[in-house]
DNA sequence: TTGAAAGCGCTAACAA
DNA sequence: TTGTTAGCGCTTTCAA
């Protein structure tokens, strides 16, 4: 291909000093003159050196890349999380690796052992839709390699969390349709082993109770939470003998295809209906009525996932690892209005 | 931290061959025995082994990754773009860096030096908003480091590029709205250094230029594209005297922010003014009445971008290097419709 | 068909 | 404060 990449020999060698001189030089070793270093690296420079990481890598055991999996990227709550993390590594000299397990647990597993191989020093995840369990971690464990998870977390030996308290967010947000009134009201969830999705069904069962209401599991819905899942549970609503008068789905993209359906089968929303979401997804600001939602500090938790990692990396066995907790909040808006009140809109 | 790695010299010492003869084993070399291959495969397997991409890339100087540098991760278009991307190159064994410009041309330079210390053998790029030219690339191109370009590409020798015809799309657009009897058209474009948005707008004035139709410097408004620009297009046309009565934003993005703004000051699309917008973004069904656009096929995009870009990795010297130009599809929708016909609906 | 040996570029233990 | 030296694990040329 082209000319050979300059290499410390070369600098070395033009400046008349050893190859472990300039090495030291050039990341500011303390052993090394503050004039040999300037020396080294004016010649750097002037030379256009630059550092090899594989070589490097290869002899220092590490690679200063961390690994990111992902549900999928086509979120605006994952695009932030992602930039907050970007943040975070470069600033540390780190790169970041982002790999897509499209909701499925088969290809995080895939993900995971492309990751490994790459010998990332580190994961950052957010786990698969359908993940069981965290045996595909086991490789990775057993290398001692730290994983964080974000969001969609797991209990996990040894792992750190950064979340937001699905709990009361769903609590939160279910304690508010019942303010406005409802009193029967469907939960449109996903599966129960993500803890985003257990947290908030168990929220909105508390605040049910607190309520005085009992649950009726008739109202109890469980998808994926897509386009499609919207859809069949308009249908499944508009078939029931007593319909709900307020929904709380677990996403937004799953309330804004109710909202839809809704109104194309004429249930007025939030008169007949109220319908409340999650995440703050743009388009819930797009969908007519305005959405309810709850708002994830998303930068936030991208920057707290990725700084825990780096801790760990820096501080190699610093132990106390558990779970950081991210304030969340509730996002009123006209789709679950129906008193006459002034609610905090945004 | 853990036990050391299996190498190919564990592997070699326990068949009691050499390590070379275990290199060449692993990776099909035509001069080994079938027998020792297996033999080779198997005792690999079994003792767990699991090459140094590090080494090898230093041995090399190859590191089968290829840097992925996009405006904006959070979008349906762009996430599906990636996953067309992965699964190619996934295919030949090759990793993805993807990294953010944040439609900034300085961060851009910040990405392409960033991929550029990590060795990636090739790059697949879609240009910043505000990239003024391909100084940045020099670094990259020098070193024969194949680009290639998608979607917001630009001309630079020895490159190639995936697009759609964006002249033709825009002409399609524009003629839509010209047969729903439109004569005032207002383009909401971006920056004219972009293809996609120069194409669009020169397709818009073909268009107009067709059917007798002058162009209204006064009804061409340049942008950044996202909601705000959206809500200050609207405002400038509540001011004008002569109001548009179509309006053809370059995104989706801006087109939602131009509908809700319209609606807000009251005035009926597409009744008052007619609106089309441009991607398919999933809000475009969203928002009512539901966006006419125009379809990219994204997956199709990325494979094709990752494909391209592997066969100059593979060929090395391969020329006749060009434009590659998939097919985009008008999507009409209501916001356009305002003759009772019937309308390719989707 | 297989083996020996050199070296990719860097780091770090040890020596000076 | 600087230098010497020995690898990190792999590929590949040359020789057998």
């Amino acid at each position: 291909m082209s000319t050979r990449d300059v290499t410390i020999y070369d600098v070395a060698k033009a400046l008349n000093i050893s190859p472990s001189t300039v090495s030291r030089g050039l990341k500011d070793h303390p052993h090394i003159h503050a004039d040999t270093k300037k020396r080294i690296k004016a010649m750097a420079k002037e030379m256009g050196y630059q550092q090899n990481k594989f070589a490097s890598s290869l002899r220092k055991r590490s690679t200063e890349t961390i690994g990111v999996v992902v549900p999928k990227l086509n979120s605006y709550f994952m695009a932030t999380v992602i930039a907050g993390m970007e943040e975070i590594t470069n600033q540390y000299g780190y790169g970041l690796i982002i790999s897509q397990s499209q909701e499925s647990g088969k290809k995080e597993t895939g993900c995971l052992s492309t990751l490994f191989h790459s010998r990332v020093d580190g994961l950052l995840v957010s786990l698969a839709y359908d993940t069981e369990n965290i045996d595909h971690f086991n490789q990775i464990l057993r290398k001692n390699i730290p994983v964080v998870f974000f969001d969609r977390v797991i209990n996990c030996p040894g792992c750190m969390g950064v979340v937001i308290d699905n709990f009361m967010a769903g609590y939160e947000v279910t304690s508010h349709l019942i303010s406005q009134g409802c009193r029967r009201i469907l939960h449109l969830g996903g599966n129960m082993l993500r803890n985003v999705y257990s947290g908030r069904f168990e929220g909105y069962k508390r605040a049910l109770a607190d309520n005085g209401i009992d649950f009726d599991n008739e109202l109890l819905m469980i998808s994926e939470l897509g386009n499609q899942a919207g859809l069949d549970a308009v249908q499944a609503i508009m078939r029931m003998k007593h319909r709900p008068d307020g929904i709380f789905t677990a996403n937004d993209t799953s309330a804004v295809a109710v909202i839809c359906e809704l109104q194309k089968s004429g249930i007025r929303v939030p008169a007949d209906i109220a319908v409340a979401g999650f995440n703050n997804e743009p388009v819930s600001r797009v969908i007519k009525p305005c959405l309810t939602t709850v708002d994830y500090p998303a930068r936030e938790i991208g920057r707290l996932a990725a700084s825990s990692l780096i801790n760990i990396l820096k501080d190699k066995g610093s132990s106390s690892l558990s779970t950081i907790i991210v304030k969340h909040e509730l996002i009123i808006r006209e789709s679950t209005l129906r008193k006459k009140q002034v609610g905090a809109r945004k």
